[in-house]
DNA sequence: TTGTAGGCGTTATCAC
DNA sequence: GTGATAACGCCTACAA
């Protein structure tokens, strides 16, 4: 591979001048520019982004630290976050945490060590108090999907009790008078944000709070079906749900359907995410939009211009989760049971 | 951020033996070890991998590039592939490909300019000719789901045709004799092997082929749907489908029962890949396993083998799909139309 | 506008 | 075993 040093001895200028054409951040006079670039073509010389790291302390990679890798959820995010530093020329670094806090803490180590210029995290796992030592070491960093109020410039995250309000407020219109609830694990924020909503909401619609009515979750398909077994095995009658997410959403709609009750006709269920899967169920679900991929694309400009000065970029911290209707909620009137 | 220099200082000893107690290269004394050590632990060194990389010509990084970055398929494979170069502390870097020539070769072109020691491709778009070039270069690279004669050695594939095989006896078995196909955009190569796989099963069957019954669709959900208009629009008669992959099976399954066909006493539906989507759908589809995860963790051991000179490792080039049998096909004597 | 020269933080090759 | 010391390929004052 050429190096800066071959270019610049075939082109007859100096190293210097060959780093200043590369960069254009320097003036330099268009023939020897035309010389420079010559050479380069010629020679097929590409830069050696280490070196220039290594001079530069600049890594031009900036890590993502996600739960995991697969499901629809992160792959959006992922997704966008590439797409917006793929055409700023920079290259993104992955590392899973898996919702467990010595993992994320390694994973965030990990990054660190490999020199990216800026962190984005979905983390669950470790705590505010982490967050807030971590971001007076020198690596900045943008949170996803989280609220850390000593560090709220650093948080990109949605409204999720309005959320799990609006998913509540869809049944309680539809007339659904009697509801179950199947949260994710309430030691998450998110999950603990969404229930509240849902309480708010029934609270407004003057309908008394009911533990029994709560299934705690996992955020996974069996959560959905384990949910479903414990709110029949209450004796209680119940013809709406609302699951904190969507793979829980269909669990308990393929589970509820195995016991018999037939969807939307006997129960309407409604998740929360949008994410593809709820296209995939039958019927359609019924859900909240979760923007990830607009908050992934925001936290990579956050990025790009605290960490790369593009300083033109709007930023935007908070988003709004709405309701998407589908086919798996019908009025309660409706409703034979 | 401490440097090897200071960390050498403070334990008393010259910075090459720091390098030599970090890399555990050659025998150091005891004695000065526990120095030396001592000393990374006071000044809480970090060895910059980035310098590190310059001087040893060695990233530690891996570029991987897949068509997408969301999607169920990518996100195991992603998933995999990580999981296996963390614990042998190597990093990731990844981009997407799109499917298109333009944004693969650019994909590649990034991932090189990043340094990566290797290169891990699922590649569509591309051509066999500009891969075997690349092979000639001095980067190297991994194929998965893809053959390329010259360089088999390089390719970690799925035997397609045997799957297309696999899945369309499952319906051949059930007494299915009247079937449709919606294969992937037949100039993927994986598209093309699954669809032989089917008409070689067909023709051991003594089934005539008939193009009428096949719709080359898009392996989204929309060739499904778009599918199961146009063999309906056929006007032939036909009690088992058989879908390349299992996006286009749900979008059929879908669409079929809008079209008033209940799934599958009416017709019976086969995907491809046992993606997540395949439990969502209802009924459960019946499918055929990619073993993509296993895939994924083979060509990460293929880089480590060859690259990272883990010799111990042992590699498996071609794997082998097998039938998944859920609920969306059952035995057309079941059948009713 | 262009050239010179001193880093950037390691690794690796020599000697000792 | 350990210590100098040259790379590694580029950036960036500082000079000219």
């Amino acid at each position: 591979m050429a190096t800066i040093y071959e270019v610049s001895k075939l082109a007859g200028v100096s190293l210097a001048t060959v780093s200043r054409v590369m960069n254009k951040n320097t003036p330099v006079r268009e023939s020897t520019r035309k010389k420079v670039e010559a050479a380069m073509a010629e020679l097929g010389y590409r830069p050696n982004s280490i070196a220039q790291s290594l001079a530069s302390s600049r890594s031009n990679s900036i890590g993502i630290l996600v739960s995991e890798l697969h499901g629809p959820f992160y792959g959006a995010m992922i997704s966008s976050i590439e797409a917006e530093f793929r055409t700023a020329g920079k290259h993104v670094i992955i590392a899973a945490g898996h919702s467990e806090e010595a993992t994320e803490r390694d994973g965030i180590e990990f990054l660190i060590s490999r020199n990216c210029d800026a962190l984005i995290l979905h983390v669950e796992a470790v705590s505010d108090d982490y967050l807030v030592q971590l971001s007076k070491q020198d690596i900045p960093f943008v949170l996803i999907n989280r609220q850390v109020p000593a560090i709220e410039g650093h948080c990109i995250s949605l409204n999720n009790k309005l959320g799990g309000y609006l998913a509540t407020q869809v049944l309680l219109k539809q007339g659904h008078r009697e509801l179950g609830y199947i949260s994710g694990p309430l030691w998450k924020a998110d999950a603990q944000d969404r229930y509240r909503g849902h309480k708010l909401a029934l609270q407004e619609a003057g309908i008394d709070w009911d533990e029994r009515r709560l299934f705690e979750g996992d955020f996974h398909e069996s959560g959905g079906s384990d949910g479903i077994k414990y709110l029949l095995g209450q004796g209680l009658a119940f013809t709406g749900l609302i699951c904190a997410n969507d793979e829980m959403a269909s669990g308990a709609m393929t589970e509820a359907r195995e016991q018999g009750l037939s969807i939307p006709q006997q129960l309407s269920i409604i998740g929360f995410d949008n994410v593809m899967l709820s296209h995939y169920t039958y019927p359609k679900l019924t859900t909240i939009d979760y923007p990830i991929a607009a908050m992934g694309q925001m936290a990579a400009r956050w990025v790009l211009k605290h960490i790369y000065q593009q300083q033109s970029l709007q930023l935007q911290l908070v988003f709004e989760p709405k309701v998407i209707e589908r086919d798996s909620c019908v009025s309660q009137s409706s409703t034979a049971r």
